[in-house]
DNA sequence: TCTGGGGTCCTAGGACCC
DNA sequence: TCTGGGGTCCTAGGACCC
């Protein structure tokens, strides 16, 4: 019996999910993004292996998709229905197993104690598809990164097992952007250095790569390659740490006027979000980006914590006055901070400035003392770098 | 390639204090 | 007047992920 961490990972999920509810649709290339007409602005959300085979991938710009692919079927987004079918899911593997982390819509990870992994990611296939007639892939680790990456290998509907002994011969010759945490912009930068292979990067200096990329990441970049992986699965439930609404609007914003009722608007979409949450907001942050796109943000804190709509609100059009620039804006965003649960039990000393809201709701105030206001614990989503030492957000 | 929307976390640098 | 050094807190921006 040994300790094993599982990965599953749907395949084309947004698109599956889709293709249960239109057999008619299988076999035939589905886009589905955005409001799923390819002339507006958008991206895509997923797209299946058909329309893959035309260079249709996620994130690429809806238009773009149509010119690649013209036969495709675009579908609108329908976020409940991706929900509900990863609700399912993901009951379907707590019963399996006690120890289950949610990172996605489409991905968990879990903790086994077993023999044979392979036969538990063969059960957890064939439980997923009894449910929903959904097909996963399986990845099996040593812990959460290298299940996370066989999951690549077991694509589609495969398992794969990744283990300390044989990173070296399945990952070493890859580039440094197949790892957990390492996109365009650190594969150049390291490229840069001469490094472009996971060896390469495994075998660099943690010293030399801290003094380019920080004390946290450099040294992490290269646990990363050696396939190191402090972090535990995580069962507890996740807890967003902020809240936020953004939009890109199909022609651009001309008037200051509109921009602040646009801001209002959405500042009241997040407050009913937060209202549910039930939890007090700290600091309201606004984005906006110019045409054709430049991004800038500002943050507001509020003065003690709230949650009613009016005080949310009132921060967000504090923290629009502190944009100057009066040119076409193509997006607006607002998101509310949470107060930090540790925080948020107990009253702290110190003040903050800005917008008067006396919600007696409100309980401590955040002092300014937000201690290094980065401290780890468990989230979900995405790897990263270590806080202080500690597992990574995941 | 005319570039969504929802998030998380780290870093640099300024303000401030002793 | 050409001006230290260390620490802490905060903000904006950047990078990444799904």
């Amino acid at each position: 019996m040994a300790r094993w961490v599982l990965h599953a990972d749907l395949d084309q999920f947004v698109a599956a999910v889709e293709l249960l509810r239109r057999p008619e649709l299988r076999g035939r290339p589905v886009v589905v993004g955005g409001t799923g007409d390819p002339s507006r602005r958008g991206v895509v959300s997923t797209a299946s292996y058909e329309a893959r085979r035309y260079g249709v991938r996620s994130g690429l710009p809806l238009r773009t998709a149509a010119r690649r692919c013209p036969e495709a079927v675009f579908l609108p987004v329908d976020r409940a229905a991706y929900e509900a079918a990863s609700d399912t899911v993901m009951a379907t593997l707590r019963e399996l197993c006690d120890v289950v982390e949610v990172i996605g819509w489409d991905e968990a990870f879990l903790a086994v104690d077993t023999g044979d992994p392979e036969a538990v990611a063969r059960l957890i296939q064939r439980r997923v598809r009894e449910a929903t007639a959904l097909d996963c892939t399986v990845g099996i680790g040593q812990n959460k990164l290298q299940a996370k990456l066989a999951t690549a290998f077991g694509k589609p509907a495969g398992v794969f097992r990744l283990t300390d002994r044989t990173w070296p011969e399945v990952l070493g010759d890859r580039p440094t952007d197949v790892l957990w945490g390492i996109g365009p912009k650190t594969a150049k930068r390291l490229g840069e250095l001469g490094i472009r292979t996971v060896a390469q990067l495994a075998a660099a200096d943690p010293r030399e790569l801290a003094r380019r990329f920080g004390p946290t990441i450099g040294p992490w970049l290269v646990r990363l390659a050696r396939g190191r992986d402090p972090s535990p699965v995580v069962a507890e439930p996740y807890r967003a740490r902020s809240r936020g609404r953004e939009i890109t609007y199909q022609e651009d914003l001309a008037g200051w006027d509109r921009v602040r009722r646009e801001v209002g608007a959405l500042a009241r979409q997040v407050a009913d979000e937060v209202a549910a949450d039930d939890r007090p907001v700290g600091r309201v942050v606004v984005k906006v980006r110019y045409a054709p796109f430049t991004t800038r943000t500002h943050g507001q804190r509020l003065v003690r914590p709230a949650r009613r709509a009016e005080a949310i609100e009132r921060a967000a059009l504090a923290a629009l006055d502190r944009f100057t620039e009066r040119r076409p804006v193509r997006l607006l965003g607002v998101r509310a901070e949470f107060v930090p649960e540790e925080e948020a039990a107990g009253p702290a000393p110190g003040d903050a400035p800005m917008p008067a809201s006396t919600d007696p709701s409100a309980p401590a105030r955040t002092g300014p003392a937000v201690s290094a206001s980065t401290g780890a614990s468990a989230s979900a989503g995405a790897p990263g770098p270590p806080a202080s030492g500690d597992p990574p957000r995941s």
